[in-house]
DNA sequence: TTTATTAATTATCCAAGGTTAAGTTTTATA
DNA sequence: TATAAAACTTAACCTTGGATAATTAATAAA
């Protein structure tokens, strides 16, 4: 199981036999169950995550609706806003499904990149591709219709659909649930 | 004009006076005329830039037509995603404006880096910054309307409205032209 | 200053998402 | 297993944005 860490860091650094066993050894792995929440909004957060197993799921709410703003699965980390702004969370963080997932803090991260300096270039490297793939994300989201963002969504994350709620990806697609149902409706009946 | 640079990291790390010295002499600075290209699509994108005078905006070509993605003005800086990912720009970068831009190179960063390690530290902390400011647009984007947008876009740069065209806002905004120009005669009538 | 080009507006028609409410299906739980 | 709760669907009505085309305004170029 920690080996998905170690495969992931080694995808943007490298990482001798050594090193992988200090990172392996200072790792918290720690089980969920599904619906439990990680993260609750106005809470300050200390942890990182990366999921080993299960699907997370984060959200808002505004004017009492839930708007899911990402969905987490294998091999994905999850880096709180809060924990970088310092500030209260403006987001959950709750789990789809029962879950196993390793929990970074800020304190073990210190000692860590103390032993091992150069995962400062994966914090760099990891977090620019998430910017760039989150701008590209952006970019196609402005320009393209709902129903070409649910085929685009089908396409790019078929498994989604078998694990996650349709009002939860309606708000994830930018629509509401109702909208979302008439448009597979639509979709079905056109062919 | 070299200290709105120096002013621009003192908001992420420290930096002492011969710090300073050495990032000023070793920043390059150009003139832009009004429509200059930074960079084209296609192009590999070997710099990055921080704009101290003029306003720059970033779009893609979609089916012939341009769609606005991002504007930066004084004191923002850009990071080419061709930059990071080694692969021809999917975006072009020109000029709204007569510019003044510091442009910084991968192999100076390197050099700077070498000379003040910190540095580092820099460039995790704004990009984090941008990546959790980029999220929060995203979600809200999702979860507005198109006027809300507008009216949101009025709010925090409202600077743009005098700079910038209104076909390139309403690409921005995620709307055609026409359907901007309706919506502020809609607005205009409201009231 | 005239002319050409580009930007912005306006109108018409259409497609599609939002809202609300009712009904159905599925899932969870007592 | 019966009951309650949650998820999903369907329908009606309304609003608003997209597409197209024509017109006017503003800007740039000859």
């Amino acid at each position: 199981m920690e080996d998905k860490i170690i495969q992931f860091i080694k995808r943007y650094i490298d990482l001798s036999d050594a090193e992988a066993d200090i990172v392996r050894d200072s790792s918290h792995i720690e089980s969920f169950k599904k619906n439990d929440i990680l993260l609750s909004e106005g809470e300050y957060s200390k942890n990182h995550y990366f999921i080993l197993k299960g699907c997370v799921r984060t959200y808002y709410i505004i004017d009492g609706n839930e708007k899911t703003t990402e969905f987490y699965t294998e091999n994905q980390s999850i880096v709180p806003a809060s924990m970088v702004t310092k500030e209260p969370s403006e987001y959950f963080i709750s789990c789809l499904e029962d879950c196993t997932i390793a929990i970074g803090s800020e304190e073990r991260d210190l000692v860590l990149i103390e032993r091992i300096p150069k995962l400062k270039n994966l914090i760099m490297k990891s977090d620019i591709q998430v910017r760039i793939h989150n701008q590209v994300m952006f970019d196609n989201f402005k320009s393209k219709t709902p129903e070409m963002r649910y085929h685009f969504l089908l396409d790019t994350r078929p498994d989604l659909f078998n694990r996650v709620p349709l009002h939860q990806l309606a708000t994830y697609l930018g629509i509401t649930p109702v909208s979302l149902s008439r448009m597979r409706k639509r979709i079905s009946t056109k062919r």
